[in-house]
DNA sequence: TCTGGGGTCCTAGGACCC
DNA sequence: TCTGGGGTCCTAGGACCC
């Protein structure tokens, strides 16, 4: 027997939970985000596939979604409902025979199992998950969580694909660098100055020369990346949060000083909110502050001691805030509390 | 059209200590 | 007067993912 490595990644997830519990809307173009109102600064969490032919696509502002296609149904996000709807997914998972489950999001994860037929193992998860929810997903099989990952895509919808060492080159090697689980548009660029553009290419590369670019971790990895290295095991350890954030895009741009302290204090309380369910106080206080009309940027600060202390937190984060010395209106905010770990240990 | 909201992890470099 | 070599901790900031 083989130690493979699925991934398991639900279709059009959000879309799909929201049309299980309105069944009216199969088949109609439905676009998931924000409080589900179009002409809101807002974007799309998800499209259902019916909406994609309009080209709405995840991430996309509402507004502009509604211009694409202004009869699809847009509905608020939903948390709750989400949350429940992949606790049954994973739960499935976990049920399989043999079957080791990292959890990496709401809609996906990594299942590893050691089998001689690992696409009979996908269609059973297939058909599990669809019989227990009533949600349909793809799954990629390789040999590394990177190739897994990557095999998922060429898989959707509701189907299945293997990706490992013997065809990763002949199925990536012509696409760009960008195509890699791990390497963003940023990445990518760098690594176009080096005259490295194609997945090939990058595999081709020397890890050392990567070295001064990258330095001597990350380097390396994006030549292994190039190869489709990765895990080739799956870590079944719970996932634990180590911050709790919340962040506000505001409708109308924040100039006055009164409503940009209401607007801080307001973030850190819920913070602490979601602080204290955890049971671990704020150990360090991050900002997020995006000017109009668009830069972002952030900064932290670590607390003298553990607190869930509202107002100690919101004045950090507005020291920080003030540090900026940037004029511009405010666009967005976030404040975000690192906790102390679960062991104390800190 | 104008870029959400939730996260994780990495690196460079300064301050400080022995 | 000049300033090694080892280390830790911290902040700023970048980059990625779903």
């Amino acid at each position: 027997m083989t130690s493979w490595i699925l991934h398991v990644d639900l279709d059009q997830f959000l879309a799909a939970v929201e049309v299980l519990r309105r069944p009216e809307l199969a088949g109609l173009p439905v676009v998931v985000g924000g409080r589900g109102d179009p002409t809101e600064r807002a974007v799309v969490s998800t499209a259902s596939y019916e909406a994609r032919e309009f080209g709405i696509r995840s991430g996309m502002p509402l507004r502009l979604a509604a211009r694409k296609c202004p009869d699809a149904v847009f509905l608020p996000v939903d948390r709750p409902v989400y949350e429940a709807a992949s606790a049954v997914v994973m739960d499935t998972l976990r049920a399989v025979p043999g079957a080791t489950v990292e959890v990496l999001g709401w809609d996906e994860a990594f299942v590893g199992v050691d089998t001689d037929d690992p696409e009979a193992v996908a269609h059973r998860i297939q058909a599990d998950v669809l019989a227990a929810t009533g949600l349909h997903c793809s799954v990629g099989i390789g040999d590394t969580t990177t190739r897994a990952k990557i095999a998922t895509d060429f898989g959707k919808p509701r189907g299945t694909h293997t990706l490992v060492r013997q065809n990763w080159m002949a199925e990536m090697g012509h696409r760009p660098t960008q195509a890699i689980w791990g390497i963003g548009p940023r990445i990518a660029g760098r690594l176009a100055k080096l005259g490295i553009d194609t997945v090939a290419d990058l595999a081709r590369a020397d890890e050392d020369a990567l070295v001064p670019e990258f330095g001597p971790t990350m380097g390396p990895h994006y030549a292994r990346l190039g190869r489709g290295g990765g895990h080739t095991t799956v870590d079944p350890t719970p996932w634990v949060p180590r911050a709790h954030g919340r962040e506000t895009t505001y409708q109308h741009d924040l100039v006055e000083r009164a409503e940009i302290v209401a607007a801080v204090r307001a973030l850190a309380a819920q913070v602490v909110e979601d602080l204290r369910g955890e049971g671990r106080p704020c150990l360090r206080v991050h900002l997020k502050v995006r000017f109009a009309p668009f830069f972002t940027t952030n900064r932290s600060r670590k607390l003298a001691e553990p607190t869930y202390d509202v107002e100690l937190i919101a004045a950090t984060a507005l020291d920080l805030l003030d540090r900026l010395e940037d004029a511009r209106p405010i666009r967005l905010l976030g404040v975000r509390g690192e906790m102390v770990p679960p062991d104390g240990g800190y």
